[in-house]
DNA sequence: ACCCTATCTAAGCGCCGTCAAGTTTTACTT
DNA sequence: AAGTAAAACTTGACGGCGCTTAGATAGGGT
């Protein structure tokens, strides 16, 4: 008879979702990536061991592999939980009734918001392991999905006729991204010392996008 | 310099400059570094072991450790010797008798053609372990050294009264590192699986720039 | 000739990811 | 309600890992 030391739900360890005192923990594999997530943020990935994770959330070593394959396939799952919150965010931007341009600015923001906001997570989505595999097919398509909002944005800004006739949606949505990427990881690792705040080179990088529009005359 | 182009040496366990069979290595840093580099550039990142690494070199486990004081150590050196190759390739570009503008493309392609001919290298260049500690200050400095060859380069433009009065030299090299950054990330790891060459997208992003010249009329 | 220091070795500690075999709970069938 | 198959979880162990300690070896400066 294992589990004997039934403790009340006071601790880190307790089961979320069924909160009983179970064989079965009920809610394991996402308990798994929330926590996983929330230790990456505070400690960093090297501070994240399935060992140690399973004793945080009260089962056994091997407990994790009967919902994810190995570690990797957790850690696509954490990096695709964060696109997930990343695009819902994205999404309260995208869908609001300002001008697409406000938009644009907003969805750029909260872009390189969420960047500072979760690092270690951000570092991850794009991590090398993740997507030089063909077994993350879900990962890889969340992560587009949030890539597509963008694509729509310039989209709509092309059928408002407010984009230079000469430019591709797609092509500025890419660069677009590239750019964005660059800016959080360089600033996020300060490799900016030369002094200059994310907010400067932030709005100096979308003044050159809204270059490609139209009727948007400078300042 | 590990990366320039491979050495004539056949055996990987050789002892490079006095390959004689000592007791002492002669040449175990070194070494060491061009090993871990040529580690990575077969087997990624996590084919690199200090165990693995030694057995190939022909010293014993914690020979490394009297060069380096840990592991991030030695990837600081392997980062630190990326950004030396780069260097000195990107200077061959910017020194070369040739028109600003011409040695700016130049410099731009060659970027990308280091981040793609090195791609798990390059990632180190970036990786996190190595940029939020205050222990590898040679390394740091490296890096901060390449991107100076492009404020130079435009610092340049400006002096040469090609750069529109309002652009600021050292905010464009900043944007376009951080351009460049995110185009070799997303390209390298097939985030833009929509049909579009990586040749395609730097020659937009290259216009993109050099609408902050003078005299340059777009096509 | 001597010692000092840099370099390298051998052995071992604790942590890690992962697996194999067995136990307990749930779900489904009749 | 009983029986059974599947799912969820545990225990124990294996090999590889980074790193440390204690000791051996080599070579240069005096």
């Amino acid at each position: 008879m294992p589990n004997t030391t039934e403790s009340p739900n006071t601790s880190l360890t307790d089961k979320k979702a069924s909160n009983k005192d179970t064989y079965h923990h009920g809610n394991l594999r996402e308990t798994l990536i929330e926590a996983s997530a929330h230790i990456i943020k505070i400690q960093g990935l090297e501070g994240l061991s399935l060992r140690k994770l399973a004793d945080q959330v009260g089962v056994s070593r091997a407990a994790p592999y009967h919902h994810f394959k190995d570690k990797n396939a957790l850690l696509a799952a954490v990096a695709e939980a964060g696109f997930e919150t990343l695009r819902t965010q994205l999404n309260n931007v995208v869908d609001q009734d300002k001008p697409l341009l406000i938009r644009l600015r907003e969805a750029v923001k909260g872009y390189l918001a969420f960047a500072h906001q979760y690092p270690t997570q951000y570092d991850l989505m794009f991590s090398h392991k993740l997507w030089d595999s063909d077994q993350f097919d879900d990962f890889q398509r969340h992560a587009k999905d949030c890539f597509r909002l963008y694509v729509r944005l310039f989209e709509q800004l092309k059928q408002q006729q407010q984009l230079k006739p000469e430019e591709d949606a797609l092509r500025l949505a890419q660069l677009l991204w590239a750019t964005l990427h660059g800016l959080a990881k360089l600033t996020e690792e300060g490799l900016f010392s030369v002094a200059i705040s994310i907010n400067e080179i932030t709005d100096y990088a979308l003044n050159r996008f809204e270059s490609s529009l139209i009727g948007v005359d400078k300042k």
